[in-house]
DNA sequence: TAGATATATATCTTGACGGATATATATCTA
DNA sequence: TAGATATATATCCGTCAAGATATATATCTA
C-alpha cells in the first residue's frame, strides 16, 4: 500500500510525546525555536532534533527571520491522517463489529470439513 | 493535559508497519490469530506481542472461541484521534498558517524593545 | 570587527522495542 | 487420555532513537 510508510511517517513523528507537544503548541501560531524551549522547558539541541523529525514527516515548515527560523504546522499530513480515519468512519456507521457474521462464517467453516471427512 | 497520554498509546500503538498492517487487515472484519499470521506472513509470536499492544492501547479486543481467538477492532481510539483532529480543522478552515500575523506582532515587539532603550 | 544572540549539528550513552527462538498453556479430537 | 491444534509467554539479541553535552554556524549590533 503507498500510503503506508506516509502514514507511519505522520503517525511515528506523533507518537512522541515532547513532539505531540510542539504540535499542539504550534496549533495557536507559528512560534520561534527559543519560544518553543521556553514553553516546554527541553534543552534547545533536543527541541532543533525534534523539530527536524517534525519537518522530515511534512508537519512543519520553517521560515527564517534574521537569526531566528519560525516554525509553523502545514495541514496537509492532517488532512491525510483525517481521510485515513475517514474510511474507519464508514465502517462504524454500519457496522464496525462483525464478530456474529464471523462466528457463523467459523462454524459453517467447520461443518464443511467434518463433512469432508 | 489529560488526553495526551490516551493519544500518546494510540499513536504509538499505530505507528508500527506490522501494527498497522494489522489494523487495516481487521478492518475487513474480525480475525483470529492464525489467520493475521496467515496474512501478514510473520511469526506467529511476533503477531501474538503486537496484537497484545494494541489490546493495552485499546485498539482491538478479543473472543475466545475454543483454542482460538478472535480479535476485532474497538471504535473509541479512532473516535478520540477523530476528535483530537477535529481541533485541527477547525483551524484549517480559518486560517491555518498565521505567519504574517505572527511576524508582525514580532517586529512591533522589537520596536518596543529599542523605544525602551 | 568583536561580541552577543539564535539555532543547528556532532557525538556519546542508555533504554526501549522489535525480531527470533524455545517453551508453556489451553482446548479440541481420536 | 494422548496427541494435535491454536495461541501466549519467556528470554535473548541487536538496533535505533531520545536525552545530554559540546561545538559549529549564521545573523545582528555596538
Amino acid at each position: 500500500m503507498w500510503y503506508i510508510r506516509i502514514m507511519i511517517k505522520t503517525l511515528s513523528a506523533l507518537a512522541e510525546p515532547n513532539r505531540l507537544h510542539i504540535v499542539e503548541y504550534l496549533h495557536d501560531g507559528p512560534r520561534s525555536v527559543g519560544e518553543i524551549v521556553e514553553q516546554l522547558q527541553l534543552p534547545q539541541p533536543q527541541v532543533s532534533k525534534h523539530l527536524r523529525v517534525l519537518v522530515e514527516a511534512g508537519l512543519v515548515e520553517v521560515q527564517p527571520m534574521a537569526q531566528r527560523r519560525i516554525y509553523r504546522l502545514r495541514a496537509q499530513p492532517f488532512q491525510e491522517l483525517d481521510e485515513w480515519l475517514e474510511s474507519f468512519r464508514r465502517v462504524w456507521d454500519e457496522r464496525f463489529d462483525r464478530l456474529e457474521e464471523y462466528l457463523q462464517q467459523l462454524q459453517a467453516a467447520q461443518k464443511k470439513d467434518e463433512s469432508l471427512q
